[in-house]
DNA sequence: TGCAGGGTTTAGATAAGTCTAATTCGCGAA
DNA sequence: TTCGCGAATTAGACTTATCTAAACCCTGCA
């Protein structure tokens, strides 16, 4: 009912949306202003398509930009990357649980759909799995009027003191091939841990249920834990 | 431009796919050969631009082209065609049986995500609905291999004698419009119907279970029926 | 048999999204 | 304060898919 007809009249190509998703990123790990080159790098693209790609956007009211100093998402821009993250999580979430897929193969299946499905598509999904408020990565799904549910505080796993038992509550990834490394290693949301050593650049090996891992460290900046004890109160 | 990968590597966009779609559509709604002129009209873009995809089909072999005649599929072409007949009618299938849509509003969302939904996950909703041998229009699903099941022999309610009863067996559509119409008017596989009247220019005039309807003839065209006495025997 | 009208193809333009090469800008070091 | 280097933008080209206008081919009717 509320932003349906928005996004019709909004009629974003595909590359579009991935432009905003991108910016939204990586914004959201840290940086203020987005740079023109962040983003050709994290697109894979050259920093002339990006730079003509946020001109166009520009014009939309999608993002705020600044010569040579980079773009903020507007508004309208959030919602817009915010809707396209609903579609995503809630299809991963969805092909992990109804389609008996694996949680680490999902993630390219909705980078690809999360363009196509309709809201109303996306509503069903939402609505026949109970309104998730989290995807099989721990990544929080923005609700259908697009506020997204503040996640738990938590820790990167490379900077846990060791010996401290810890759950995982949360993997950032950009692609399935981070995701089915962990998943091969035995570590997946909900897994129990603990950092029994941190070795020179960050490889962190830790002990889980099966065993003990290493860890490079690209990898374990990816992890995002509580202490278990925090995460206990939280069942009960 | 988004694209998919083909086993032999052989790369498509959406809307080369939607050509050969229509190609085999149209053939097997009667011609032998494809004109430019019947793809413009299907596809509703203009002739030129339709005589230069379809040179490019045949550039990458997919159908075989005779200038100022037109085109018919290649093997391999209908392999394709096939391909996204089984996404798409899977897809309708799943969004009626496990999303609880309208069997009569599933064709538009079906037609956008019949190029983007992989192999894998086509094969995993065939397999959660138990490899369906129709989709909720009645259309044959080609099945992993390809091979379409032979509907069985049907007849036009535009064509039927006044007075015998039939059964709808399956609803040629091209969109949403012409399903919602017939659901509308109480039509839908399955139903018991029995022409009372036709009338000037095909407009036919049908007793079904909840009263009579009339319905002109270009949707009186779009449903095939069988004979009642037929349809029991099948279900004994 | 010939030609006119209609369908088909060619020619040339446009919009989106991408590239490489060239140019311009900003900022930290000298 | 000025340079120089790296980052950003501009310029120009290419591909895909589309259009309009013009030229071309086929065929049925005279
Ligand atoms: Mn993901
Ligand atoms: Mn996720
Ligand atoms: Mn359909
Ligand atoms: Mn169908």
């Amino acid at each position: 009912m509320r932003f349906r007809w928005k996004r019709e009249s909004r009629m974003l190509s595909a590359v579009m949306e991935d432009y905003i998703k991108a910016i939204y990123a990586i914004r959201s790990d840290g940086q203020e202003r987005v740079s023109t080159s962040a983003l050709a790098d994290y697109l894979d693209v050259t920093a002339p398509t990006v730079s003509s790609m946020l001109k166009k956007l520009e014009e939309r009211g999608l993002v705020d930009r600044e010569e040579y100093k980079g773009v903020t998402l507007t508004e309208e821009g959030e919602l817009v990357a915010l809707e396209i993250l609903r579609h995503h999580r809630l299809l991963e979430a969805f092909l992990t649980e109804r389609l008996d897929y694996d949680w680490a193969d999902v993630h390219d299946e909705a980078d690809r759909l999360e363009h196509h499905v309709s809201d109303e598509l996306t509503d069903r999904i939402a609505e026949a799995l109970g309104n998730p408020g989290v995807d099989p990565h721990g990544d929080p799904i923005p609700d259908a009027d697009l506020s997204l549910p503040e996640p738990g505080d938590t820790i990167r796993l490379a900077t846990v003191a060791e010996g401290e038992p810890v759950v995982v509550r949360r993997i950032r990834h950009q692609g399935d091939e981070e995701l089915r490394y962990l998943a091969d290693a035995g570590i997946r949301p909900g897994v129990e841990l603990e950092v029994v050593d941190v070795a020179p650049f960050g490889m962190v090996t830790a002990e889980i249920p099966g065993g003990e891992q290493s860890l490079p460290e690209e990898i374990a900046r990816l992890i995002e834990v509580v202490p278990a004890a925090e995460a206990d109160e939280l069942e009960a």
